[in-house]
DNA sequence: GTGGCAAACTTGACAATGTCAAGATCGAGT
DNA sequence: ACTCGATCTTGACATTGTCAAGTTTGCCAC
């Protein structure tokens, strides 16, 4: 926050804004918030690096010194989303009445509101052309989400499932259950369905109807075979 | 630049199929091939318009007068992804037993064997940003796989179903979860689970063990409120 | 203080891409 | 035979991501 007043040197020097200096002070939240503003309103089909950097009000190359590439600011905004995801996850869960059900249901909510509430966001999080899965932050955030799932529903067979009931074909149904629901119905495949309800209160009233439904394959026995 | 003496003499002895273009023969057909082939070596995201071209031995913009636009190539490439995995379906069915668990089975296999076995053309048939999902023919191609579920979904529940079963909620849960389950494979994001198995085999196995769990859940009562 | 140094930015360049406009070519119908 | 229109090519343009090299500035050793 310094205003440049000193003597001019040989190359002019553009930057004519009061109040902005020649360091940004904190170009990498500023990026983040500038991807997120761009992803809400143009989707990530449409993200761009340099669009980024505009909005940010810093040259096109900029984000390099911070993120690397645009996969590397993309997997850090992605980051933040599994981050997101799971405090919505944790405040559903705190809201919830305490038993097992319940419980696995907020998650399941959880995991749909978030999706339904940040399109592009959620849509990025699962793009793994767009990311580096192999960001230790990325990997540390997904995990936690997917723990939230993984212990909500361990509970929920501890107290309603049967005896024998193994817990990774479960956990597997539970959460291809939610993503592919969500999937579908931010790629507008659901319309139909959907008919004139809002995305919001279509994820809330179908994907509870789902959410039922999917406790009750849950209560049953192991799987054949 | 190189003439075109190569041209000169009369017509080339090319394929007898009557058809559309005689200037390249087939460049609509040969285009889709080398679209497929793009997208088989290196995936939706590396997907580029001037590089189909380039394979099919046209110029750059030789397929603006086919498809429009790049859009417009995926699209139609997309309904034939679509067109062939009602085949697949129609396929399994018949083979399978009659009945209508099994029948019902064959379809959500079929559904989850194409996501596995054309990972690039199924990640592309549901990326709304690269097509136009207002295109007739994909609309219909869509509609028709989607048919395949419905059919089977509405003659497993009045075989095994309670007697209020309603149809549209089973459906989409349905579809969630082979949708879901293909979804997160293919994004490498049940990599821990799958462990040392192929795609392959893990899309049948871990595939045949949800659908049973689906099914016990169908065959309960209407979900809660 | 006062250099000096490295981190934080900028500028400029490059190859690629999708699309458009204008020209070239060739098959076919009349 | 001869135009005509569909098919394909060439060239150009704006944009993009990334790299290399230059510029600015905070800050730490002295």
């Amino acid at each position: 926050m310094k205003r440049r007043n000193r003597r001019v040197p040989k190359k002019p020097a553009r930057r004519a804004r009061a109040g902005e200096t020649y360091h940004h002070g904190a170009l990498r939240e500023a990026l983040l918030a500038a991807a997120e503003e761009l992803l809400l309103e143009q989707g990530v089909e449409h993200f761009t690096l340099r669009e980024c950097a505009r909005r940010a009000g810093v040259s096109h190359a900029a984000p390099a010194h911070h993120f690397g590439d645009a996969r590397g600011l993309l997997t850090a905004f992605a980051a933040i989303g599994f981050e997101r995801m799971v405090a919505l996850m944790r405040r559903y869960r705190a809201q919830a009445p305490s038993d097992a059900a319940a419980q696995l249901r907020a998650v399941g909510q959880a995991y749909l509101d978030f999706a339904v509430a940040n399109r592009a966001h959620f849509q990025l999080m699962f793009r793994s052309d767009r990311l580096d899965r192999e960001n230790p932050e990325l990997k540390a955030a997904g995990q936690a989400a997917f723990e939230e799932l993984r212990q909500a529903m361990a509970a929920f067979l501890r107290e309603h499932g049967p005896a024998d009931a193994d817990l990774s074909p479960r956990l597997l149904l539970a959460w291809s259950v939610v993503h592919g629901f969500a999937t579908l119905l931010l790629e507008s495949q659901l319309d139909a369905f959907r008919a004139k309800r809002s995305m919001a209160a279509y994820a809330r009233t179908a994907g509870a109807d789902m959410l039922g439904l999917l406790a009750a394959g849950l209560m049953t026995a192991a799987p054949p075979e």
